[in-house]
RNA sequence: GUGGGUGUAGCUCAGUCGGUUAGAGCGCUAGGUUGUGGUCCUAGAGGCCGUGGGUUCAAAUCCCACCACUCACCCCA
């Protein structure tokens, strides 16, 4: 069997089994998104945050204002397509999104703070590579009205949480604050005019930064330029004393909280909207897509999307392809695949009636079963059920029929049992129970 | 957009000083057991050797182009 279709570049099919591509990356199986999907809702309920879903599709101008018109996702990597006069974009992060949402539906009005959070898909124009997908996922959490500092720390708390119950170690949590914007931009000019003279020394995307977003030049990864910018000033010096007070209590709450981190005043994070505390979750040994999730506060995002009063707002977003990196790197063993509790081997047409009619009755009681769909032999039927791990497997045939009892074979030892039709629900309902 | 790597069976890979019908292991199907799986034995199915062109008596093998995949730069989850 063929096909000349395939998958679409910078996407994968998320299959029963697990499976590698050729660079040599794991897909992790079905199953096993399952299982983080299901950790992801365990921590959110334990720290009562609720689900929000929002549309894959967004108007383009949701995602050009709310991610920022300068940054290389509206720039170049959007998929955004016109269609009877509307702009649409498949949406390349949920923040933006839920923020809409949250303004659209007047959730403030549900009262307090709105904690939520999301599971989904999403998508950038980029050049795929290990780790970098053109549909991904995301799972994240939005902190929606709270400006206390301990809505900043809860919210990396729920990220450690996560990473925690599923088994993640050896990370590295990179803490910083930006500040106000008004601070921000009186640091950029110090910066600006720092770098100035070194514009000649300079490679020419930063020369390109330096006037367009300067900030972006101190994450740079060139050896020299780290050189230059170590005389630079820094943002911490630039930031008034109430973001200040704001960050040194975030810092305290984490302490307090048993959470490590490491302060790194280079930290600014590519996306326009965040403000005062931003931080990185990253595991070494990635390659060169590290960073397993970001966020901050962003506490302007609602009014740039159109909010006449102001949304205090802090939140995180997780790369889920990412974390199976990381836990695949940690040899992380995640759920099995589910078996059936009973196989039926049936033989003979009358038999495969009964059989039909046995596993609905028995699925009605909500057991897993399985059964053959081809008509083949006994022995292909008794193969296929334990490829299937079924631990017990149930016979029918001529003989079973006419003496109204079933045989039930018990696959690890090989025993046998005739068990009467009308005590085979009880009998297996027991024995999967046990097992 | 730029650079490196790789394309042979469902999977992992052999085979390339050019030379008959292109191989192995695993997996799949069937038989060995007229109603019994796992181990074992036997058989079978499954490949335009990424695509197109060129060189040659002869190309999976040499040359060229293209395509796909992949890693990396940039940036991000």
């Amino acid at each position: 069997m063929s096909t000349s279709f395939q998958n679409i570049k910078g996407t994968f099919d998320i299959l029963p089994d697990p499976h590698t591509d050729d660079g040599g990356t794991r897909t992790a199986a079905s199953a096993e998104w399952r299982h983080v999907e299901a950790t992801v809702r365990d921590v959110m309920r334990r720290h009562n945050f609720e689900e929000i879903r929002t549309p894959v599709l967004e108007p383009t101008e949701l995602v050009a204002r709310g991610v920022g018109a300068s940054t290389d996702i509206v720039q170049k990597e959007m998929f955004a397509f016109e269609r009877s006069d509307t702009q649409y974009v498949l949406r390349p992060e949920i923040t933006a999104p839920v923020v809409r949402s949250f303004l659209q539906h007047h959730l403030d009005q549900r009262g307090g703070v709105q904690k939520l959070f999301y599971i989904g898909p999403c998508f950038r124009a980029e050049q795929p590579q290990k780790g970098r997908y053109r549909q991904f996922h995301q799972f994240g959490i939005e902190v929606l009205g709270a400006d206390q500092p301990r809505a900043d720390a809860e919210t990396i708390a729920v990220l450690m949480a996560v990473c925690d119950a599923l088994g993640l170690s050896d990370l590295r949590l990179r803490l910083n604050t930006l500040g106000t914007p008004e601070c921000r931009e009186e640091y950029v000019g110090a910066l600006q005019d720092f770098l100035e003279p070194y514009a000649d020394e300079l490679s020419e995307t930063s020369r390109r930064r330096l006037e367009r977003n300067p900030l972006r030049i101190l994450d740079t990864k060139k050896a020299h330029e780290q050189e230059i910018l170590r005389d630079a000033p820094t943002l911490i010096d630039f930031v008034n004393e109430k973001s200040r007070t704001h960050y040194d209590t975030v810092k305290g709450l984490l302490d307090d909280l048993g959470v490590e981190y490491v302060e790194d005043p280079h930290l600014v994070r590519g996306l326009d909207y965040y403000t005062e505390t931003t931080f990185e979750l990253e595991h070494p040994g990635l390659g060169a897509q590290s960073a397993l999730a970001g966020g901050g506060r962003y506490d302007r995002l609602a009014e740039v999307l159109g909010s006449d009063a102001p949304v205090p707002a802090v939140g995180f977003a997780a790369g889920m392809e990412r974390l199976f990196l990381a836990l695949d790197a940690a040899d992380v063993e995640l759920a099995d695949t589910p078996t059936p509790d009973v196989f039926i081997a049936a033989l003979g047409e009358e038999a495969e009636r009964w059989g039909f009619r046995t596993a609905q009755a028995l699925r009605a009681e909500g057991l897993h079963v399985a059964h053959d769909l081809m008509g083949r032999s006994l022995k292909a039927q008794m193969k296929e059920a334990n490829r299937q791990n079924a631990p017990y497997t149930m016979i029918i045939g001529g003989n079973e029929l006419e003496a109204e009892a079933a045989t039930v074979k018990e696959m690890e030892s090989g025993a046998q049992e005739e068990v009467p039709f009308d005590g085979l629900i009880e009998y297996l309902t027991r024995t999967a129970e046990t097992a």
